[in-house]
DNA sequence: GTTACTATGAAAGTGAATTTCATGATCAGG
DNA sequence: CCTGATCATGAAATTCACTTTCATAGTAAC
């Protein structure tokens, strides 16, 4: 499944005149494979357990290249430090706990409906949109779970 | 108007141990006079007009302690830069022009309604959320209008 | 006024992210 | 295979917004 994904990658890249290479295959195997929501720090001590010698520049570049590609997705919880995540999934947007870092995903047509007609009311084109809800997830407000799954 | 909110936040803060400055006077009055949705950097130019010798240091301190008091509040429209508003305004979200940094608020009761649910929905106690639209503005779709309001 | 604070701002520090540059890897063409 | 040409890598340097430090100036309680 990530091999297929991969291999389209690196098909693209060479498309544009890039050239294939280990660490940047490395890097995206890991990437697709993690769970969402990783800084660039946490999938750089991932990548290390396979491949100590990666750098940490290499991992930004990769990222920042998956992202141009449209096939990562930057997100900023407010937190100072940028995550990504794999941007082939449908659309959503987040629940972030603020006490265990917790991330929920969730869709609402509904919502998505509202927002393009809040944008049509204004003359607005939108290209894009994020919505964050910061908060006390349920285990946090049930007393110290400590899930911490992002 | 300013005169009174000024007169206020200053007895907040000589209730709290602080001491009335001058300095952090003109920044307050600076802010709550312009428009919304400045860097700290166009603020601290705005001052200089009118205050030459201000510190870019003072104008950080004050617009943070003002966000402490919650009579300010801080945004990130993804710039990479901060943007402060007056919190006094009730709430609302921020569709943001990528062509020419217009800001138009709005304020939705169904969204923030569906928001409520979507929360209710996974147990999570919200605190705060960000909603913003990305795209382009009227003016801009119509073909290069440089308002540039904030 | 004296005293004990707080506020200020220049300079230094911080930390995430980017750029630089010498070196290594990859690939197309002979 | 070679051989260039070009891209990828990573350590170090740089950038940039923001924060902290610290000596000095300002403020207010006594
Ligand atoms: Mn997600
Ligand atoms: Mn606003
Ligand atoms: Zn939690
Ligand atoms: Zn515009």
């Amino acid at each position: 499944m990530v091999e297929r994904l991969l291999q389209r990658i690196d098909r693209e890249i060479l498309a544009a005149g890039g050239k294939r290479s280990r660490c940047r295959a490395v890097v995206m195997e890991h990437f697709f494979r993690a769970g969402h929501h990783l800084t660039v720090e946490e999938l750089t001590r991932n990548v290390r357990t396979a491949f100590p010698g990666i750098g940490g520049v290499t991992v930004y570049r990769t990222l920042k290249l998956l992202a141009r590609m449209g096939y990562a997705k930057e997100l900023d919880f407010g937190e100072g430090t940028r995550r990504y995540e794999s941007n082939l999934s449908s659309h959503h947007d987040h629940l972030v706990c603020r006490e265990c870092g917790a991330v929920i995903e969730f869709q609402d047509p509904r919502i998505e409906r509202l927002q393009e007609l809040v944008t049509r009311r204004h003359g607005f084109r939108p290209a894009a949109h994020r919505l964050e809800i910061y908060g006390c997830c349920r285990d946090c407000a049930a007393g110290g779970g400590r899930a911490g799954k992002r």
